[in-house]
RNA sequence: GGAGGGAUGGGUGAGUGGCUGAAACCAACAGUUUGCUAAACUGUCGUACGGGAUUACUGUACCGGGGGUUCGAAUCCCCCUUCCUCCGCCA
């Protein structure tokens, strides 16, 4: 969420932004600067009732003492009609800050100067093709038949045993699983990241820390009796390790990396979309997670994205960067680039990354800040994090692209991991 | 799952109804002293939202979270979370 604060010093601003996002924020605006307007009178008077009280009582202490107990009788009762005005007041300016929050979190986040304007996937800006695109040809299979072909992945037994988008990998498919999360995670942690292992179910708390919470609930899987939410991503839990906490500044930038499993309900996903590893309801990701200082989350941003991108270089995948267009972009995005990696045999692109920086938009609701020693008040954090990358589509481009009479040829970076570098 | 005991500022830890936003010590930070380091001394040393000439200064709230009793709660009562000890179960 953006901070009040900011909002009312910069309310052009705000609505120039988000009209790039196609969002009128004209409305809520002006509303949350009537309300809090409201709130700030609310507030100022029962402070000053308050204080009164806190007189009158330190008063009857006094009297009590000294022995006067009829005085103190009588002060004891005005304070208790204070009371009840107080109890009005707080009550209206809870009521007061709970609409203003209300309206505050409908607000998506602005976007950076940079992102270009439009509605949806065909205005993105394409940034980066990688050199060599295969040229889509006839008679290639599939990875879903490849993935059958060589008994990688029984996608009908995933069916049989909890239901469809969960694949079952085997032998070598498995294996592949493996070998690709261990060669993210040890490129990250090259790169400097530190290894988190984090719990895969989280509570309601974090759900909100992120912003998947309240608006995204019927994507993640839910389990009632403990109120737990199914992590549809490693930014959750990790990101949420940084809620409510003061940071030393000489602590930033923090970079995190994460393997887990994800989980997403996906609903109202059909067709193509979802065949084979396309879309699933439980996947493997390896994440990465900045936090940084904001005068430096854009070199941030730009380090990760170098980063993903050698990834893919070294996976031999074609791909391309996409710079998301203002109706493209997440509600909680302040800048995004998309990682795609084309799929022969489906002539499609994969989306395998998507690298964003949040700027203030999570840590305002995390209370995420830091301090340095000569700082008096501590200062909002910019938090960002990218996918290091996200497996299955991966996995359909490696055996799409990589298919040859022989078997499944794979990058040499996977030799270590996998053993041999052709599936047969 | 059952029984009992805890949760106080960065840390240790005092505080059982009023002058306590919280003693003391440690750590940290700034200054004085010093050839440097150390020591010593002095000061600063939570967060949020308000008021204010946005300086000074000042109000309110917060002692795990929520509710209650009271003129007044860190302190008493209830619920929840969590940690420790014991029992049960268990990869």
């Amino acid at each position: 969420m953006l901070s009040l604060k900011f909002i009312q010093e910069n309310r052009e601003t705000v609505i120039r932004k988000l009209a790039i996002k196609n969002f009128d924020a004209t409305g809520l605006v002006e509303q949350i600067g009537l309300l809090d307007d409201q709130r700030k009178n609310l507030q100022k008077e029962a402070d000053d009732k308050s204080a009164e009280m806190n007189a009158l009582s330190k008063q009857v202490g006094i009297l009590m003492q000294a022995g006067k107990k009829e005085e103190a009788e009588e002060v004891k009762s005005r304070a208790a009609r204070l009371k009840e005005t107080i109890a009005t007041l707080n009550g209206q300016h809870a009521g007061t800050l709970a609409a203003l929050n209300d309206l505050i979190v409908r607000l998506p986040n602005l976007p950076h100067d940079s992102v270009p304007p439009g509605k949806g996937a065909q205005d993105n800006e394409i940034v980066k093709v990688s050199d060599a695109i295969p040229l889509h040809e006839e008679g290639q299979l599939p990875h879903w038949e490849l993935a059958r072909k060589y008994n990688l992945i029984d996608f009908e037994l995933g069916v049989k045993i909890t239901g469809a988008g969960f694949p079952v990998y085997k032998g070598a498919g498995a294996k592949l699983q493996r070998a690709l999360i261990a060669f993210f995670l040890e490129e990250n942690i090259r790169a400097g990241y530190e290894e988190i292992m984090p719990p895969l179910v989280v509570n309601e708390e974090s759900g909100f820390g992120t912003g998947q919470l309240p608006d995204k609930e019927g994507q993640m899987y839910y389990v009632p009796e403990d109120k737990l939410y199914l992590i549809p991503t490693a930014e959750v839990p990790v990101t949420n390790l940084y809620r409510d906490v003061i940071l030393d500044a000489e602590e930033l930038p923090v970079k995190n990396t994460a393997y887990t499993a994800c989980f997403r309900r996906e609903a109202g996903s059909y067709g193509k979309e979802v065949r084979g590893l396309n879309r699933l309801h439980q996947f493997d990701k390896v994440e990465i997670v900045h936090v940084a200082h904001p005068g430096a989350s854009y070199q941030a941003l730009e380090s990760m994205v170098r980063h993903v991108e050698s990834l893919l270089v070294k996976l031999e995948l074609p791909y391309r960067v996409v710079k998301l267009c203002g109706g493209d972009m997440s509600f909680t995005s302040a800048l995004t680039y998309d990682f795609e990696v084309y799929s022969k045999a489906q002539d499609r692109w994969l989306e395998v990354s998507s690298v964003s920086n949040f700027e203030e938009f999570q840590a305002n609701r995390l209370k995420l800040r830091f301090k340095s020693k000569s700082d008096k008040k501590p200062t909002t954090a910019h938090t960002l994090n990218g996918s290091a990358l996200a497996l299955p589509r991966v996995v359909a481009a490696l055996l799409e692209n990589n298919q040859t009479p022989e078997g499944i040829r794979l990058p040499g970076v996977l030799r270590p991991f996998m053993g041999t570098d052709i599936i047969q």
